[in-house]
DNA sequence: CTTTCTCTAAAGTGCACTGTGGCCAGTGC
């Protein structure tokens, strides 16, 4: 069965080859156009792709037309077949390092023979890259960085991808009629920000049944171990799993083991010692003449109580000061994605994003959400077709348009504002007046020194517009490191400015990161989650926003979006009320 | 390869930055 993923990723695949191929760039975009139109379009584009019934769709000329049809009705495309033939597999990896794109890679593949990343890796030991026409040291050197950030990484997942293989996992294990309680243990139940496997723990009588059921799932395509109670295994996608099946009675203390961390577990230890007790992932044992109290722990709220401790939600448990804050009481009551009432930072159409304004509200109001803000890109991010200031007044007049037709549910206009080199801002003040918010972010010019980079910052934070800052640092999560910034001098900046800081959503960015949130909320600076949906299905990265929000203790009372429609009007018009 | 047109040919997203090689080409946003 052909889906329109596939059909996505071969147009997407095709765009690439013929880069390498060194192609019309004219022919390249229109794959890439092709692929974007298949992805968005409203219906079944697959059936009619079959059924040739793909006329006046723009961007889909007559010859996508007839390889669209061809790869909806018989799953393949013989031109993109012939076209991978001209090119190893292992190409492709090549693409994900930083600062090799088409052109330089087809010069270390036709001339150097460079198949993949461990023929790279050794025309840059041996020199034979550096005297390529093109190449020098410093390319050579800055290609080696980039294999090691990426090997560094390699293994490791972002949340989206690990969040879909848990779950298909989960569902797989809890359908055995011989599986009691299925739990994802594991930094995918901490919400980190990256994974490189997902650890579960099923709670069983007959665990060697569930182990040779776990080894034989259909999406499995290596068993690493196999086991009478841990096995693991590899997914397609190349994710690691490990399964251990425990006793009823033992799996609050086996949850509490494999979730860790590492640094939680052996402080929770240290506190059972004390008390009286050694814990370990199957029990709490009296050492001495302490009262056995096992019977007692059902779940693992149970333990924490038998260690004089309120329960620490795994989002917490980084051994980050959550023991000491639980023995006292103070533990934050973390904000939930049912909180959020609305959220900022979403492109349209417009620019780069591919849902109109008015599918954006309506996938926003599905959500329950009572407030969506558009924000698309300003006219430095030429590449995302960011809007000029002719083209972002109109957008304010079809807002203003639009929710003349809403009940109890309001769009915000705004702008995702481009912070140029030097801190300035890429529309002026009197435009940005007309917008209800303004997100301000750098896209262009990252290398910049710290301080330089911190006092670009400073100064976009310090116009009374600018409402909240977007992605703090940049960073492409297992992709690009972030750029140099001094944290601690921008909240101060937000803190005394009333700017507000975006825990920008989407799981390849997750960016300001988890651990700033604490320091960022003891200097009164608030939060704006935000999906930076460039569709409507990306709204839903509100979820892994939420996720890292409460890694980084904030409550509903941190989250601007927890905010009533009326309420986050006056919130986001609150700074420049201040200067006016 | 697609769109548009002045309708069978031309035009189709711009800029900053980097490094290399000698004032340009590749990359990335």
């Amino acid at each position: 069965m052909t889906t329109r993923d596939k059909i996505v990723d071969t147009l997407e695949e095709i765009a690439l080859l013929l880069e390498l191929k060194g192609e019309n760039p004219f022919k390249i975009r229109a794959y890439r156009t092709g692929a974007e139109v298949v992805q968005s379009y409203p219906g079944d584009i697959v059936q009619k792709a079959a059924d040739n019934q793909l006329k006046d769709i723009k961007g889909i000329g007559s010859a996508l037309q007839e390889k669209l049809q061809e790869l909806a009705s018989t799953g393949e495309l013989e031109f993109h077949k012939n076209l991978r033939a001209e090119f190893p597999e292992s190409i492709f990896e090549l693409f994900d390092i930083q600062g090799l794109g088409p052109k330089k890679i087809k010069a270390l593949y036709e001339q150097l023979g460079v198949k993949g990343l461990a023929d790279l890796q050794r025309v840059c030991d041996s020199g034979e890259a550096a005297q390529l026409a093109g190449f020098g040291k410093k390319s050579v050197d800055k290609i080696r960085e980039a294999i090691a950030f990426r090997e560094q990484n390699s293994g490791c997942f972002h949340q989206d991808v690990a969040m879909a293989s848990a779950e298909l996992v989960r569902e797989a294990l809890q359908a055995h009629p011989a599986a009691g309680r299925v739990e994802a243990a594991g930094s995918l139940r901490r919400g980190k920000e990256t994974l490189h496997d997902l650890d579960f723990i099923v709670a069983t009588k007959r665990p060697q049944e569930i182990m040779d059921y776990f080894v034989g799932l259909p999406f499995v395509t290596q068993v690493i171990n196999h086991g009478s109670t841990k096995s693991s295994i590899r997914l397609e996608n190349g994710i690691q799993c490990d399964l251990r099946a425990v006793s009823n009675t033992e799996l609050p203390f086996a949850l509490n083991y494999f979730t860790g961390s590492k640094e939680h577990n052996v402080a929770m230890r240290g506190r059972a010692l004390k008390r009286g007790y050694t814990l370990n992932e199957y029990r709490l044992a009296p050492t001495g003449e302490a009262k056995d109290i096992s019977a007692n722990i059902h779940e693992e709220a149970d333990l924490y109580r038998a260690l004089g401790l309120d329960y620490i939600d795994p989002a917490l448990r980084e051994n980050a000061g959550e023991i000491e804050a639980a023995e006292k009481g103070l533990l934050p009551r973390l904000v939930e994605l049912e909180n959020l009432r609305g959220t900022f930072h979403n492109h349209t159409i417009a620019s780069d994003g591919n849902a109109t304004l008015a599918e954006m509200a309506d996938a926003a109001q599905e959500l329950g959400l009572e407030y969506l803000g558009i924000a698309d890109h300003s006219k430095a991010s030429f590449q995302a077709n960011g809007l000029d200031e002719k083209r972002l007044r109109h957008q304010i007049a079809e807002i203003a348009e639009l929710n003349k037709t809403y009940e109890g549910f309001r769009l915000f206009a705004g702008t995702e504002c481009d912070i140029l080199k030097d801190g300035s801002l890429d529309f002026d003040d009197g435009l940005l007046s007309e917008l209800d918010y303004v997100v301000a972010s750098v896209h262009n010019v990252f290398n910049l020194p710290e301080k330089e980079m911190t006092a670009r910052l400073i100064r976009a934070i310090e116009n009374p517009h600018v409402t909240m800052l977007g992605h703090l640092t940049g960073r492409l999560l297992l992709k690009r490191e972030p750029y140099a910034v001094n944290v601690p001098m921008i909240l101060d900046a937000a803190a005394e400015t009333g700017t507000l800081i975006e825990l920008n959503a989407n799981p390849w960015r997750l960016d300001m990161d988890w651990r700033w949130w604490k320091l960022a909320k003891e200097k009164g600076v608030k939060c704006a989650i935000n999906p930076d949906a460039h569709s409507t299905r990306g709204l839903q990265c509100l979820a892994f926003g939420v996720r890292i929000a409460r890694k980084g203790w904030l409550t509903r009372d941190d989250v601007i979006n927890c905010l009533s429609l009326a309420k986050v009007t006056e919130a986001i018009a609150a700074k420049r009320q201040r200067h006016s």
